[in-house]
DNA sequence: GTCGGTGCAAATGCTTTGCATTGAT
DNA sequence: ATCAATGCAAAGCATTTGCACCGAC
């Protein structure tokens, strides 16, 4: 799939393309640019560079087989696979910064019917709840927000 | 609000955060750092700098009066009231860039549900739905994405 | 043999921070 | 008077880019 997109762009499939797509392949969840590449030194294949690391990614994200997904306050963009059976909704602990993936259908149907009524076609969507967990309520540690 | 947040910290209120506060009270919608002190100069206010900027919306948005959105592929922090009627959802072009407001009652019932039925407290929520536009869909530079 | 890819290091650009001065309480 | 806030300029840091060499096609 990887290697298609790049031959119908008139790019090339290198060993490192290949390296980073099946590190990427074995994710499961969130990534980001520098987890990847700390995944691939700690396992064995070739060293990749940062700067190859980034270029590629760019690549897998144009080629739709990864997304990007903005979290709250981080400080480096996380992706995650685009396709199959992959969460597209979190729910975020504001206290802690915990998350935990939320799997349901309905988000789907709602977000296919919202683009409907506007004419455009969806593709895809990230659904983060904001909230506390129940770890957090039962911490008073911190005072309550000023709404 | 911000100033009971202020004082309860120990914290002053000082002309730049007042400043600083009006113009975020101002905007409708999406802003970032950079386009509120644009904002801010176009305007009048007391020249504030892009340092103060920055602390001031650190502290609003701990004391919940702002939250952070990222948006796909942004560069910067952008940010909206977390409060009152203003749109938490969005719809984006994933080939023009161009987003639109949503304003769904279902996905707030949605949110609450889902937290819910896993023992957290919701807060508050994001929902972007990533899609092809009319617009762009009636625009054939751009061969079909790989999924 | 072409022309795109890679690694390195330097550059970018948003955001943060150290420090001396200013100002709220 | 205190002690936090501000402005400036200098960091920080994730990401991007220029360039010389390398390698897929």
């Amino acid at each position: 799939m990887f290697r298609r997109y790049l031959k119908a762009q008139s790019l090339r499939y290198t060993a490192e393309r290949a390296d980073i797509l099946a590190a990427v392949m074995e994710t499961d969840g969130l990534f980001d640019a520098d987890s990847l590449l700390m995944e691939m030194r700690g396992q064995n294949s070739s060293d990749v560079s940062k700067a190859t690391v980034y270029r590629t990614l760019r690549l897998l994200q144009d080629a739709g087989i990864i997304m990007p997904f903005m979290l709250l306050d981080a400080k480096v963009t996380h992706y995650q696979l685009a396709y199959g059976r992959r969460p597209s909704d979190y729910i975020v602990c504001m206290q802690t910064g915990r998350f935990e993936p939320i799997d349901c259908d309905e988000v789907v149907r709602l977000r296919n019917r919202l683009a409907e009524e506007r004419g455009w076609q969806a593709v895809g969507h990230r659904f983060v709840v904001y909230g506390v967990s129940p770890e957090a309520a039962s911490d008073a540690s911190l005072e309550s927000p000023a709404q």
